[in-house]
DNA sequence: CACGGATCGAACCGATCGGTACGATCTCGG
DNA sequence: CCGAGATCGTACCGATCGGTTCGATCCGTG
């Protein structure tokens, strides 16, 4: 039965049907861990319905990373803003926020760094290395705003954090990671704080 | 030509190499990069020998990950022993052995952690999950030595700065990355050990 | 109502996958 | 010096891979 039967068509909206259903599908089980027909099933779409979309099983991976990198660093983002003016509270809202992920059985580590783990495609390295500017950004402008004597250095070292804590919690799985980690950004920002001139 | 001429027959032997061999190219191309055959091709040896061996290529990707743990676990853990009693410098010496790892050209990340984040297979996934136990038994008891007001909880403070670093390192490329971690530890141990009681 | 395009389901393609089988050849221990 | 076993090279297996094609069917628009 094609176009089932009371659907909608638009192309737009099935891009998109097809980009969210991909992205939980390939971030459970791994890029290399479903083939296309597989995947199709699963999402329920035709084979030639995705690659119209997408040209490429590449394309979509590419795609479907470069939608989670946006959102995931908007949604860190907002959290931080939401915290407050103080630099200290909007660090440690990054870290609470990522240990409530943490504790999402769905967790699976990092989509971007699992992705560029395994995929050794320029295209997908890059978009990994946004992903992480991206973080960088957040992360040193809180380390500007704290006043701290060396903010790039600051942010590189919370943002090392930030990683580790997500393979940690990814692959070591005890509870209290983000937790953990949190104590150890805010206490790193409070030393280089301390070292460099306060506001 | 079945056993070329003057080759030594010693069944030890040729696991070892095929797993030495094997080791490198699986960490630079991937676990789902390269295929039994051109594996195979590549180091030298019939699919036969590898499979009498390994049984599967699952058993050798264990088996090799299981070598790479001991191996660079012992490593990190004799440069943490020869850099002397203090446990500050231990520290630095495991952060400085890491920095030079990430300048390697062959440096792709963590093995067992890039390996985890693509199989999805129990048996990888514990190896994986040991190996961050070994980082954090170095790590934990350093933090103990140091006088740290709570070693376990500094301890995998540690684990995710050096995890983190590392991923950094891989998927960030910027140079000094292992100087700045350094930095990072050496400030958090500091804080943590004016904390707690210092001995 | 008619036509273009979106979609489906299924068949199909060559390539590659992990794994097995076999005969030939060589080494080593008894 | 002979047999057991390690190794090679190659052919082969069924399954699956990413990707293409096609006819049928339905939605949207003019």
């Amino acid at each position: 039965m094609p176009v089932p039967k009371g659907s909608t068509i638009d192309p737009e909206r099935t891009r998109a049907a097809i980009l969210k259903a991909a992205t939980a599908v390939l971030y459970e089980r791994g890029l290399d861990g479903v083939g296309v027909a597989e995947l199709c099933a699963l999402i329920g779409v035709s084979k030639e319905t995705l690659y119209r979309h997408f040209g490429t099983k590449d394309g979509l991976v590419e795609a479907m990373l470069r939608a989670r990198s946006e959102r995931v660093s908007r949604w860190l983002a907002e959290a931080a803003a939401a915290a407050g003016d103080d630099p200290h509270d909007q660090l440690a809202a990054v870290f609470d926020t990522l240990g409530e992920w943490y504790e999402d059985p769905a967790f699976r580590g990092c989509a971007m760094v699992n992705a560029a783990a395994q995929h050794h495609v320029e295209a997908v390295r890059a978009v990994t290395a946004r992903h992480l500017d991206r973080y960088l950004d957040l992360l040193t402008g809180i380390a500007e705003r704290a006043g701290a004597a060396d903010p790039p250095l600051l942010g590189r070292q919370l943002l090392m954090l930030v990683e580790g804590a997500t393979v940690v919690a990814a692959h070591h799985g005890t509870a209290g990671t983000g937790e953990q980690a949190r104590q150890a950004a805010l206490a790193l920002l409070s030393a280089a704080a301390r070292t460099g001139g306060g506001d």
